[in-house]
DNA sequence: ATGAAAGCGCTAACAC
DNA sequence: GTGTTAGCGCTTTCAT
């Protein structure tokens, strides 16, 4: 019951360790009929090499850590399933991290990982997030890292995000043909690299279509919600907007609240529509109009890239951003 | 840039690693001017330990394994969230699996794990899972291992659940107050404990209410959801019931979808009712009725009881069930 | 109060 | 084809 070592494994056989290791990891050298002996008896042993062991020697742990923003946000969730999926396909584990978009929450997990713990870092960095010295950190290290999603340009690494800019463009324009003349942009947190081109995209399509920017319809919230409500409630009083475009999910919802709240109805008196990976949106009431990211996807190209590079592949695309299309489905809070 | 270790700190200051090492531990045996010099030397080099090198002294690793049948599951990425947060604190680390309710890949999971890799383990068994010597094999290794929302009685171990069956009893009688009579239970992997549990719950309480068990209206699914449609279809059409109550989240959406189809009006024609931890479920149309567990909850309590274990406090509860109670939020789809 | 040294379990360079 | 040995970076016993 006690833990089998390689050693173990060598004394019952009459063989060094060497042997063993070597027969283990299936080295050429090794006789084959010695090499069977060895692994019949680790198997029936059960043997598991020691992890620390072998990370120790060899500076590497065959693990990557996952630094998110939300946990339980659903798009971060369907990140982390695709990061899982591939990650355990190559046998890689995973460290999961929550900021709870605290920078300073942050700072002291990226601390933590630059011991070597992890050989590859997967981030989508806090909102509060401006200084990058602890990300900047990790990479003077030479430990690979990932931005996603939420990405800043001034870090030399790799980058995945959706295409914000056109999703929020096409979005935008969707609410236009559909005769809204009034649309408010919910947004929040301005620094984040989602957010501006999420709403450079509004604002071009406005534009383009021959509506001016209003900017007392570009609405900045926090993360309080009770704020948030009483903003938009405001101002659905003050401007009687005919559309709502929110950029997150949650913004999407609490405009159905303050809508109800206020006998407004959705589509007919103001149109809604967000961003949000919500599989129930069809479901809402009116079902609500959608850009949904593939964020499986996204997680599953981070995993992917983030092995090739701490496997030592180059990767000409370092300083590029990846872009993985969203998708506009379009229900009845907009129609 | 290369990585500071105890050894360069012993040879920059002139001293031992062995004294490094002490100091760093805040150890009483060492001068309070020599530990200030120490401390102040690793801050300034910014000095992680090597957690390899110390696992592999300790034979622990400060580390936690959460196992999940499905991580983009809102109720599991809430019970992810639960436990992140107490191990944050805590100064201990979660390495994620997901077996996409595969046995199979549960097995390889916990094979893995029986290397040391992990200090505890918490797990939530597939829906596949009967077999249990994979988890005993852990818990045999010494492994502290604790079951929840899904748990095995037959596993001597800390297990903690929901009130699953006075919470599908309340919503049962809910129902039956509401006026239904031929109320249908969709499940799903009746070997879950949860399942069984939730079952007898919803048929005491139709027994205890005089309305007999009719086990046509008991209708067993599974993970393919088209099959799960077409079953749900038949059913409504074959047995015309006033109330279905679905004993997983999925199964109340896709009700909804099946009675759409069918032109069947909610709650008019017929009332919906599930388990399910969505906070829009307010928003569907029309607004769902929820039993609603405390996911987050559940995460905290089990990190905090396997840290406990960890650390060798003894739990006089190892063998009892913990309760979360759940709760039942009447909405306009069962009134 | 500090140091020397052994050893956790594994890998790999170097013998033979 | 197999063995010997050194060492990854740390903790800890034993000595001084």
């Amino acid at each position: 019951m006690g833990k089998v070592t390689l050693k173990q494994l060598a004394e019952q056989l009459g063989l060094s360790v060497a042997t063993i290791s070597r027969a283990l990891h299936d080295s050429y050298e090794i006789n084959v009929e010695t090499k069977k002996k060895i692994k019949q008896l680790a198997q029936e042993l059960n043997y598991q090499p020691n992890p620390f062991a072998s990370s120790l020697r060899q500076h590497k742990s065959k693990t990557i850590a996952l630094i998110i923003p939300d946990i339980s946000n659903h798009f971060f969730s369907l990140v982390i399933k695709g990061v899982e999926r591939i990650a355990s396909d190559k046998n890689y584990h995973i460290l999961i991290y929550n900021t709870h978009e605290s920078y300073l929450k942050e700072q002291s997990i990226t601390k933590h990982l630059i011991s070597g713990r992890v050989d590859g870092v997967l981030i989508s960095p806090s909102l509060e997030t401006s200084n990058l010295e602890h990300l900047q950190e990790i990479m003077n290290r030479n430990i690979p890292l990932i931005l996603f999603d939420r990405v800043f340009d001034d870090l030399e690494t790799i980058k995945i995000v959706s295409n914000d800019y056109e999703s929020s463009y096409q979005a935008t324009e969707h609410l236009i043909h559909s005769g809204c003349k009034k649309i408010v942009f919910l947004l929040i947190a301005q620094n984040l690299s989602i957010t501006s081109k999420r709403l450079l995209g509004y604002k071009d399509a406005l534009v383009k279509n021959g509506l001016g920017v209003d900017e007392n319809l570009v609405i900045a919230l926090t993360n309080n919600d009770e704020h948030n409500f009483k903003m938009v409630h405001q101002l659905m009083v003050d401007q009687k907007p005919d559309a709502i475009f929110a950029s997150v999910e949650h913004l999407a919802i609490m405009s159905y609240d303050v809508c109800k709240s206020l006998g407004i109805a959705i589509p007919h008196d103001v149109k809604v529509l967000g961003y949000s990976n919500l599989n129930v949106a069809r479901h809402l009431n009116p079902a609500l109009t959608t850009i949904s990211q593939s964020a499986q996807e996204m997680g599953e190209l981070a995993a992917n890239l983030i092995i090739q590079q701490i496997e030592g592949k180059e990767l000409d695309i370092i300083t590029s951003h990846l872009e993985i299309k969203s998708h506009l489905i379009i229900r009845a809070s907009t129609l």
